[in-house]
Parts: structure tokens; sequence; C-alpha cells
DNA sequence: CCAACAATGTGATAACTGTCACACAATCGT
DNA sequence: ACGATTGTGTGACAGTTATCACATTGTTGG
């Protein structure tokens, strides 16, 4: 795969990964092939935008027909990096780390979560799947080191999230994927993105709140 | 509250979530007064960018000495319009659904979730606090209206969102939040956020790979 | 009261991102 | 064989967002 160059828009990435979610859910054997209108439509994209994000990587498509879906998607799949499995935790087994550890569509996308850790002492021990059972904090270090893993996802209260990024990191982590409302401190060197439900909604919030005093 | 102007970009409003949600952290007592810098350090934010930020919507703090903490959270809460509760359901009492209805930030912040809503049979009519028992999906309609609620939470799986989406309008809606990973059509002027977490994933894979291959 | 200082608010500028029009390549029908 | 048609790829342009420098204004200590 080339990269034409280094400066890709993250809003562009964000796309492709819109882009590659839609085309999975297409049945590839009545829609073999897919045009920049199409998927923009579906994808509530212009059909210029979707061409110029692909541009970024090379051409994929065929002009005057459009894309083979199933290639295209398997490009993007290796553009975004996730046409093989990046070995995940889940740290904080709470109501949204069960969630998260419970939900299946990772597994086939990419990301397969083959630990978790908490450090409350009643849950400790608890299977989750037949491969994974819940581990004390403590062992975040070992583990991550010793099973390679790639990516956290810190699921923990606030107060604690610096705390296991920190064991995170000493252990040997890639990325970091934060849930908690806080922002962590990592070094260069890691890669870190928050998920932050809560200024979605205050989003959501200023939005109505314009319309409402418009 | 002034507004200069109505092209405020998107990215300052979800800054202004960060600035907020800190300030809320902090001790007020300790900490009378903060100044850009300190704010900026604490939100990973340029000192610039937060005075930009909020010049937008006119002049908070005093030159020479920074801005009053209790005070420019107000007006923050007061600019995002999360100065009140906006009454809230969520459809799709699932795992996700679950952790989103028991997370109790969301009630001090401005959102007070009133209405829950499941088609499964065997979730129907569960308490979940003292006022919140699961409803039907068929009493969406008539749910929202009577209760005049302005935000609905879309947690079901991907294939009923456009259902449900489409009942909340109905109803009266003025607001969705969606987190299912498909692009829902609602009329321009019902306003729609999604929570896409597995993009979030798919770009953290995106720059672990951007890294290994450089 | 004034000078030294501290930190805001903002216009100018640079960097980035999206839009558009159209050249170009492949296909299809005759 | 070739003109008509379709839909891609991309350079030029427009719009948006972030950065920077500094003028401005309030505070404090002598
Ligand atoms: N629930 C939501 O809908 C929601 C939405 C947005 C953000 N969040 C954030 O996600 C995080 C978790 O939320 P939740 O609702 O699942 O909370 P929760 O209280 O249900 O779960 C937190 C879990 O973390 C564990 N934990 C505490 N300290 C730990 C440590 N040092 N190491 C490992 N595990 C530890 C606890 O034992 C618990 O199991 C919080 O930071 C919250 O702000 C939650
Ligand atoms: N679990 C996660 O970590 C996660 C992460 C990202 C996105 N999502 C998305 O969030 C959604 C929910 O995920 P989940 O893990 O909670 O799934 P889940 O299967 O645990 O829950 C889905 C719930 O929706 C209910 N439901 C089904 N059809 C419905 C309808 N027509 N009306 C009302 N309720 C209905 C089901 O009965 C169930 O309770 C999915 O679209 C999923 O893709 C989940």
């Amino acid at each position: 795969m080339k990269t034409k160059d280094n400066k890709i828009p993250e809003a562009t990435i964000k796309r492709l990964s819109t882009y590659v979610n839609y085309l999975g859910r297409l049945g590839t054997d009545s829609n073999p092939v897919i045009s920049s209108e199409i998927l923009g439509e579906s994808c509530q994209v212009s059909p210029a935008q979707i061409r110029k994000d692909l541009s970024y990587f090379g051409e994929f498509g065929v002009r005057g027909v459009g894309y083979d879906t199933k290639k295209l998607e398997a490009e993007i799949k290796d553009i975004l990096g996730i046409n093989h499995s990046w070995p995940t935790t889940v740290i904080g087994v709470g109501k949204l780390g069960q969630a998260l550890l419970n939900f299946d569509f990772f597994r086939n996308h990419g990301f397969r979560i083959i630990a978790a850790f908490d450090s409350d002492p009643g849950k400790i021990g608890a299977r989750i799947t037949d491969e994974i059972s819940i581990l004390p904090t403590g062992d975040i270090e070992k583990t991550v080191n010793e099973k390679q893993i790639s990516i956290g996802i810190i699921t923990t209260p606030a107060d604690w999230a610096q705390d296991v990024a920190d064991r995170l990191i000493a252990g040997g982590i890639k990325g970091i994927l934060n849930f908690a409302p806080i922002k962590v401190k990592v070094p260069d060197s890691i890669i870190l993105r928050n998920v932050s439900i809560t200024s979605e909604l205050d989003n959501l919030a200023y939005l109505l709140t314009q319309k409402k005093r418009q």
C-alpha cells in the first residue's frame, strides 16, 4: 500500500471507518460494484469527498464503473490497519467495560480483547469468556508485556485513569482508548484517543439551545 | 449571553465541554481564579486557543488576573445550554443502554433520563430506578410527546435504529444521540449526533499502523 | 500615584480541509 | 470501430480553523 503523503486529515480517517463499516454490511453478491455516488448516499458524504479521501492512498476504482465492493473494503481495512486483530485489553469492568467486553463486533473487525482488569476483589477471578477472566490491576504491567497487548481501553473512574495508563505504558502498550472524562498524560510515543460521550451530549445540548435562541 | 457570531467551530464546542468538565472537578475553594495557561495545561489545549474559544461568546476574564473559576464554569454551562436538565430517554436497554442509564454523571450535568424503552418482552416492565421502568417500543411516540422529552439516545442494534429514530421524531423529539453503527436519516429540523466507538478504535489502529510503517 | 507586571482579548496570518469542475479512462451499444 | 455514456482522480479554489504577536487593561508593591 502506498501513502502519497503523511498529512491525512483526521476527518478522512473517520470517514474511511464509516465507509468500511458500510461496505461490510453490504451483500457483496448483490452489489459487486459500488459508485462513490451510492456509497456517499448511505454514508451521508458527498461523492467528491469519498473520491478525495481515497485518492490520498491510491487509485482503487475503475473509471466509468466504480469500486469493486469487496476489494475496496479490503483496501480500506489495509489502510486503517484493521486487516488483522490487535490484541486489546479493557481495564475497569464496570457497566461500560462489560458492554465493551461483550461487544462481539470488535472481534470480527480488527480487535481481539484478550484480557480484562479490575481492582475490585469481588470481581477478580470472574470469568468473562473461555479465555478471559478478570485479573487484578497489579498484573497489568506483567500481562501486557507477556501477551504483547497493543491497545488498552480505560473504563475506570476518572481518578484512576492516569494510574492505569501509567501501568499500561510500563507494560509496553502502544495505544490507549480512554473513556474516563479526564485528559491522561502519556509520552509522545503512545497513541492516545479519548471517547467523550458527555461531550457529544454537550454538543447536542448546544445545538438545541442555538436553535431555540435563534 | 451574547453570541457575536453564529459560526462557531464545532471543535470549539467540544473544547468548551472539556473546560467545563475540568472546572467542575476543581475545588473552587482552593482555586478561586484560573488562568488560560493553567486550564490549558490540564485540558491539553494551548492558552491562546482557550482565549479564542471564549472570545466567540464574550469577555469572561479579568486582564492580568484570569478567570473566576466558578463564574467561568457557569458561563460555559450557559453557553452550552447545560445549566438546566434536558429530559432524555434511552432506547434499547442492552449492555450499552444499561451503562448509560446508570451513569449518574449525566444527572448532575444537564441531562435527566426519564424514560427507557426496549422491544424485548422479557425486559418490559423491569424497574431501572424509582421513576423509570422499561416501556415497550410502541409507546415511544406517546411518551416522548406527553413527557416532552427533548433528547433520545439510541442504543438498539443497527437494524432498528432508523425505526426508533422515526418513532422518536413522530413523538416530537428535538435531538438524537445515536450509538448504532449506521447513519440514520432525520429531517433538517432534528439535531443528530453519532457516537462511533468503532471509528475511534479504527483511528487508533490507523495511527498505530502509521507509526509502524513510517 | 506610578511603574512594573501579569494575563486577557483580538486582528493578522498561516495551515488545514472541503468543494467543484473537468480531464480522462473504461464500457456499451450500434 | 467508434461515439456516447458513465463515473473516477485531481488540481485549483474557497472556506474554515488554529496560531501568533501584541495591544490592552486591571493589579500590586513601593
Ligand atoms: N457508564 C457510562 O455510560 C459512561 C459514559 C461515559 C463515560 N463513562 C466513564 O467510564 C468510566 C467507567 O464508567 P462505568 O459507568 O462503567 O463505572 P463503574 O463504576 O460501573 O465501573 C468502574 C469499574 O472500574 C473498577 N475500578 C475502579 N478503580 C480501578 C482501578 N484502579 N483499576 C481497575 N479497575 C478499577 C471498578 O471496580 C468498577 O468495576 C468512568 O470514568 C465514567 O466516567 C461512563
Ligand atoms: N456494547 C458496546 O460496547 C457498543 C459499542 C459501540 C456501539 N454499540 C452499539 O450500540 C448498540 C447496542 O449495543 P449493545 O451491546 O448494548 O447491544 P445489546 O444487544 O446488549 O442491546 C440491544 C438492546 O436493544 C433492544 N432492542 C432490539 N430491538 C429494539 C427495538 N426495535 N426497540 C427497542 N429496543 C430494541 C434489545 O432487546 C436489547 O436489549 C448496537 O447498535 C451496537 O452496535 C455498542
